[in-house]
DNA sequence: TTTTATTTAGAACATTCGTTTGTACCCCAT
DNA sequence: ATGGGGTACAAACGAATGTTCTAAATAAAA
């Protein structure tokens, strides 16, 4: 477990506070810094939390140093500060199956369950996260069941793009093919020529992201 | 150019020290880490020399920030300490090809035909490279032509691992799925049921490196 | 409840560290 | 020489930042 024994609401907002800034900004803040991020009144407090978060594994600071703190995983092994998404959930390709519900798609990425991605993915889009393909209705566009896909959550999407299709009705998800099928009516189309391309009303299509990586075990 | 014109040695000592010193510590050295890292007598010709490097696109620094230098390329452009791999050319997957000779495998990395790849791939192998995949005999395998796959040049490979094979008769690579075949034999089988495996003496055939990642251009 | 451990608070302190100032040196073109 | 640009030096300043102390508030345990 990564994330092990639950922590005070205080020392768990400063590690929420440290995992979202120090990826991003790939240096360290200050104890003031994390003073004014988390609202709290006193750097004592900060500095009370991080003994404890530093006892606990969860970070590695150098003594008397600037800007050194280190992110580690709750065991004392550091922690890659490459960007990583939460595996959310798994995506239907092939029959929809209701998979999460539209609101809480990116919730707060949890250490867990998560990939390692380029930084350079990280770069062109913002709010990555990733779903497990469950089913083979991409094959022939090379997603297999069980490959991670990577989703970029745009709403913008072109014909063929790979996305994630919620259908309001269905309360479902789906990972097909985009296109356009006149001005109300979309067309999400299976890469499986086994399988039939579905005709829906504009309207009911949200579409949720596009697919901008695959990922696959390999040996 | 990454090195464009000369510097004073001065200069050209503390911008090695520091390519050196960031990438491995993964934080800033402070302005006094430089002054006695490289033998100075002062902060202010360190800091002098500091800002020539940034006034020249090598660095740049945040006002007032303690370890706060990120490295430039020398253009002003930031230079991401990702992992990046040489794409040394294309290889096979159909007909083999005379692709690159047996010696002259993983050169040294051009920033120009590169990519980059998760972090984590490259602490698990070393001296990585990628070739482009030329043909679609491994396309059963979710491997379609113009993929790229990252190659670890390992020569122990098991059953069924996706490999670049060298054929020493013939001069040749080839992108397949490798299996023993009996004691002195191998088997080189193409994902694709169209084409036909090859049996080869075990003798003929020097295994490269096989596939640890796979990655295709997506919108 | 009483006791104990944990957490928060405020303030001051001490060190680190970026910044500035003034001077001197060296090389080279005027 | 003379002056200017580039560089090096020493010292000091002040802002940034980690550290510590004491006390109070809160939560947990007995």
């Amino acid at each position: 477990m990564v994330t092990a024994s639950k922590l005070p609401a205080r020392r768990q907002r400063i590690l929420d506070f440290l995992r979202e800034f120090m990826p991003v900004n790939g240096y360290s803040p200050t104890i003031r810094e994390i003073q004014h991020s988390c609202d709290i009144s006193s750097t004592s407090v900060v500095e009370y939390n991080l003994v404890r978060l530093e006892k606990d594994g969860y970070l590695a600071r150098r003594q008397d140093s600037a800007r050194s703190i280190e992110l580690l995983d709750g065991e004392g092994n550091p922690v890659s500060n490459n960007p990583r998404v939460a595996v959310v959930g798994s995506i239907a390709a092939g029959e929809p199956l209701p998979v999460f519900s539209a609101e809480e798609i990116p919730p707060v990425p949890e250490f867990d369950h998560s990939i390692e991605i380029r930084p350079a993915l990280q770069r062109r889009f913002k709010a990555l996260y990733a779903l497990q393909v469950r089913g083979t209705s991409m094959i022939e566009d090379l997603i297999d069941d069980g490959d991670i896909v990577v989703i970029a959550p745009v709403t913008e999407v072109a014909d063929g793009d790979q996305v994630v299709a919620w259908l309001r009705d269905e309360q479902e998800a789906t990972l097909k093919k985009f296109y356009h099928h006149g001005d109300q009516w979309v067309r999400l189309q299976p890469a499986n020529s086994q399988m039939r391309p579905m005709i829906h009303a504009a309207d009911n299509v949200e579409v949720k992201g596009k697919v901008v990586e695959i990922q696959r075990q390999l040996g």
